[in-house]
DNA sequence: TCTGGGGTCCTTCCGCCA
DNA sequence: TCTGTGGCGGAAGGACCC
């Protein structure tokens, strides 16, 4: 889905159409509000005062130089004018029903990958394989736009599609024509589309391993794709290195996977100021309990409980410790939960200050 | 005034045990 | 009794993704 937050937003706020706007923080405080005249006003990147960063921008923000987990403070300096409004996850995960329910209407092996993004299976689908005419994708094409006039009747919301062999290139195809575009790629494109790419594309390849390859002299995937795969194995290990060489290559057997157990639940807050163990104890042990409590309601709400308990920790320095207690039951009630946490917390050196407090479930398992 | 929140998966290390 | 080996679960950290 295009700029999804953003764009759900613009559906109830049509005058916002065409301006820079950002999606950031959930504090009630930039709300906006309606003014006497009936016309809302807005809260503008420039009045904003904190640590949140940009979850969504729309594309005439992203014109400014301003985009996701850029902090907002900074993005502020950037764009001062752009308006900003709080997420509304309720309301994004309403559209992420309602887009996925309109794709699975006429493809429904589809596998979730998160909020705003699926892979879908069309090998099976009526009319994937058709030609029309001379074009041997033309029965796919035509499938994937009657998926994407679908979403949009449903939605009123734009999405791009890649349409490939394989998730590996689907991913990387369907950021090539954005926003709502159409791009189908077929294994002889790969050196034309899909190799003067910058492997950062690659969905794996990260800000790390991106400038691990930069320092081999690999920008592109196709330069990527040129390495002998031994070299590749050398530098990063058997396992990654391999799977580097199959990805430049376009090549990738990965199945959909329509259904998944969750692993773990939790939940994390990075607080307004950096708080001290000692000097904000009584503020700390009553967010520590609030998020203990969080990850019970989450947990029973979805019917399972966690043998492992964990926390995390941020310092002011931004170093990230983590510490995790596996028990010999697994549980699902605050109490438990908060005590087990607790223990987790008597490992950690606590002389630096905090700026973040999560606790996590882990090892779950159905009720 | 830098840097969210919710996840998954992988690697490494360590202790325990056969 | 000593030493090596290998599997496994648990713990910690890190890379990556949406």
């Amino acid at each position: 889905m295009d700029a999804f937050y953003a764009s759900v937003e613009l559906l109830r706020y049509p005058e916002l159409q065409g301006l820079p706007v950002v999606i950031g923080g959930s504090g009630r405080r930039h709300q906006p509000v309606v003014q006497p005249d009936g016309t809302r006003r807005f809260a503008r990147l420039a009045d904003y005062a904190g640590r949140g960063v940009i979850t969504t921008a729309t594309y005439a923000a992203r014109d400014y130089g301003v985009g996701s987990g850029m902090g907002l403070m900074k993005a502020a300096q950037r764009a001062p004018d752009a308006l900003l409004l709080p997420a509304d996850f309720e309301r994004y995960r309403d559209y992420s029903r309602r887009f996925k329910a309109a794709v699975a209407e006429i493809a429904p092996v589809i596998e979730d990958r998160g909020i705003d993004e699926i892979f879908i299976e069309l090998t099976d689908v009526p009319g994937a394989q058709d030609s029309v005419g001379f074009d041997a994708a033309g029965g796919v094409r035509a499938l994937a736009q009657e998926i994407r006039n679908n979403v949009r009747r449903a939605t009123g919301l734009g999405c791009s599609m890649g349409v490939t062999p394989n998730k590996l290139l689907a991913k990387i195809a369907s950021e090539l024509d954005k926003p709502d575009g159409l791009t189908v790629l077929v294994e002889a494109d790969l050196a034309a589309r899909v190799w003067p790419l910058p492997v950062r594309r690659i969905n794996g390849i990260g800000p790390k391993a991106a400038a691990r390859l930069l320092a081999l002299g690999v920008r592109t995937i196709g330069e990527l794709a040129a390495r002998p795969r031994a070299e590749l194995v050398a530098h990063f290990g058997r396992a990654y290195g391999q799977w580097l060489h199959e990805a430049a290559l376009g090549r990738d057997d990965r199945p959909l996977q329509t259904h998944g157990e969750p692993v773990s639940m939790s939940r994390e807050t990075t607080f307004e100021r950096d708080l001290h163990a000692v000097r904000d104890r009584a503020l700390l042990a009553r967010i520590f309990t609030r998020l203990a409590e969080q990850v019970a309601t989450d947990l029973q709400r979805k019917g399972y409980a966690g043998r492992t308990i964990g926390i995390k920790l941020r310092f002011e320095d931004f170093k990230t410790v983590t510490r995790e207690l596996t028990l010999a039951q697994p549980v699902s009630d605050a109490q438990a939960i908060r005590h087990a946490a607790g223990l987790c917390l008597k490992r950690v050196d606590l002389s630096r200050r905090l700026r973040l407090l999560g606790v996590r479930a882990g090892s779950l398992v159905r009720l």
